[in-house]
DNA sequence: TTGTAGGCGTTATCAC
DNA sequence: GTGATAACGCCTACAA
């Protein structure tokens, strides 16, 4: 019942030919060495012999696996399915195939899975749980490995790099909200040791400055993780800080990203204020399934794309692309539903 | 900058022994072959190296890739995600990896990822993807592969499963309904070429039988795939059909899987029903977020277990474990919310 | 155009 | 307990 495997040996033996010749013959790249009824001949053996290569054996020799490690923080966050899916649609074209793991934001579990692809000899890495002083990060760039970054900068090392504009999609958000006639407008950032997080508060604060409105530390929160639980504390946060004479401390919620934004739902509705009449929210990323779960206005980009360019530049690089580093930031774009609106006149 | 890389002569040669030697050292299951002072020579000396074994070159060697390959249909279904989390935690956790595939439920994108994996010498397959008549199953099978079935069961070959007890689950959520009064109770069938969507049909009709309901053609509907909008096109054929004299031709629906469900809600709406006043939904899966989506009245179970408990079976089989094949049902569960209601009195 | 030979890094099987 | 040797399946100088 268990096939023997079928090698370049017995395909060579049924040929007539060397082994050598064998490979050649197989290998498009090399097929023009061979004369033409030869490779037929080795083609229609291999064929019929039902012939497949030993990856694991060229990999050895060739010292190239097409094979692509990919790190998220977590499968679950509905951030990342379309991400994955288009890494692995694009690389599926050009026969690699993804490593997927889960570091949960953790930086032992992120080292441990690293090592674990590694030992595989994955030819490159997608990255997209960098924070500021990455361990995995230090050792990929003094090992000269190939990483691209998805979702994340690093200031420290010069990878390439696939994200959103998070200036731009903040300030977006903001202008909206500034527009809409806001002006106490709060923000619930995301974790600082994030590029994301960082570059979400900063855009935030200059994007206040633009529009004329004053930034207040009491307008800020901080977020330890990208996640519904902090968003739900950081906007209780918020609300009992200020919540004094004349209603809430602000009119208008611009969260770091969705889970938050749901998170704040949560603490709104609990202080007895609606959404979006006591209180505006605004979220980011657009993650799936997001505009059936709440009406939530928020900022757009595109998931299934981050992940086909990372691919790209992956796979430009392993052809041997020389050019210069590049970072793309694909265009974010407001999304306006329903837990937006103009403050109350009272406000 | 690109570091040498380190192989196990180098560490031989540090500690002043043969390789065989090195490698039994390192390898814990052959270090007792090794004098103590010897092994921690060359531990030592490995460690001063930074020494990573060549996982490809082992491979090679013993035929084990410690990577598994993984197929589903769809990662952006939010019913998997938690399920491949499981698995890889499971997984990771005696240092296998695993190469993830989507298949778009498609024959001939199905067999390219499976062969991508093949190539790549998986030492075991998890396959949430079987359909009644399955070329990779066959393939599997004939070639004796190591298979572990998700979510899915195969009639024509015997391999080892997880999933849930369909059966049990469609049986809960009917005689709920069934309690709740409704005696004209729709089901929107999912794709009758899975054993999903034929387990949970029986089961429906089983269990319309035991509550001593009357089956009728025009309260089934048959979905082509688990898809939002086949529940949509299913619920409007539905209400189509017998939207009559006396309201609609059901006051509960009973939907293959949540994604069905959700296509239901929408049908309703356009048909100007209300949910549950008029028509009662319950879904299948209690899949991540649907909570949040709206309040679904579902059957659940365990999805991340799902997962762990495949990674289990593999890597039993890997060990050796030779006990007859095993399916696992894992036991779903009621989980009211405020989808359903009892029918109206006018029904 | 084809064959020869050697090696990628590791481990299994001998022998000592 | 340790060393020598071969082989896993493939690719690629180099030679013919």
């Amino acid at each position: 019942m268990a096939e023997l495997p079928v090698t370049l040996r017995d395909v060579a033996r049924r040929s007539g030919v060397h082994p050598a010749t064998a490979s050649r013959a197989l290998n498009p790249a090399t097929r023009m060495l061979v004369s033409e009824e030869t490779a037929a001949r080795v083609l229609a053996a291999a064929a019929a012999l039902g012939y497949r290569p030993n990856t694991v054996a060229r990999s050895l020799r060739t010292r190239r696996s097409h094979t692509i490690g990919v790190l998220i923080p977590d499968l679950t966050n509905p951030l990342f399915p379309p991400i994955v899916r288009g890494l692995e649609d694009r690389l599926a074209a050009d026969g690699y195939v993804a490593l997927i793991g889960n570091t949960d934001a953790d930086d032992d579990r992120e080292q441990m899975v690293f090592e674990l692809m590694r030992a595989r000899h994955v030819d490159g890495f997608v990255l997209a749980t960098a924070t500021t002083h990455n361990r995995v990060l230090a050792e990929a760039a003094e090992a000269g490995l190939l990483v691209v970054l998805v979702n994340r900068l690093s200031e420290e090392f010069s990878f390439p790099s696939v994200s959103v504009d998070n200036d731009r999609g903040i300030r977006l958000a903001v202008s909206y909200l500034a527009g809409l006639g806001h002006r106490r407008i709060a923000h619930v950032a995301g974790p600082q040791d994030t590029s994301t997080g960082r570059d979400r508060l900063h855009g935030f604060e200059r994007a206040l400055a633009d529009a004329g409105l004053a930034a207040s530390p009491a307008l800020i929160t901080h977020a330890a993780a990208f996640a519904i639980e902090e968003g739900y504390r950081c906007t209780r946060e918020l609300l009992g800080a200020g919540n004094g004479a004349d209603g809430p401390v602000c009119t208008a919620i611009a969260a770091g990203n969705d889970m938050l934004a749901i998170g704040c739902y949560t603490a709104l509705e609990e202080a007895g204020l609606r959404c979006p009449e006591d209180v505006s929210v605004i979220g980011f990323n657009d993650m799936p399934f997001i505009d059936r779960l709440r009406p939530l206005s928020t900022i757009a980009f595109p998931h299934y794309q981050v992940g086909t360019e990372a691919a790209q530049l992956l796979l430009e690089r392993l052809a041997g692309d020389e050019r210069p580093v590049r970072s793309l930031h694909l265009a974010p774009e407001l999304v306006v539903r329903g837990s937006t609106a103009p403050p109350r006149p009272g406000g």
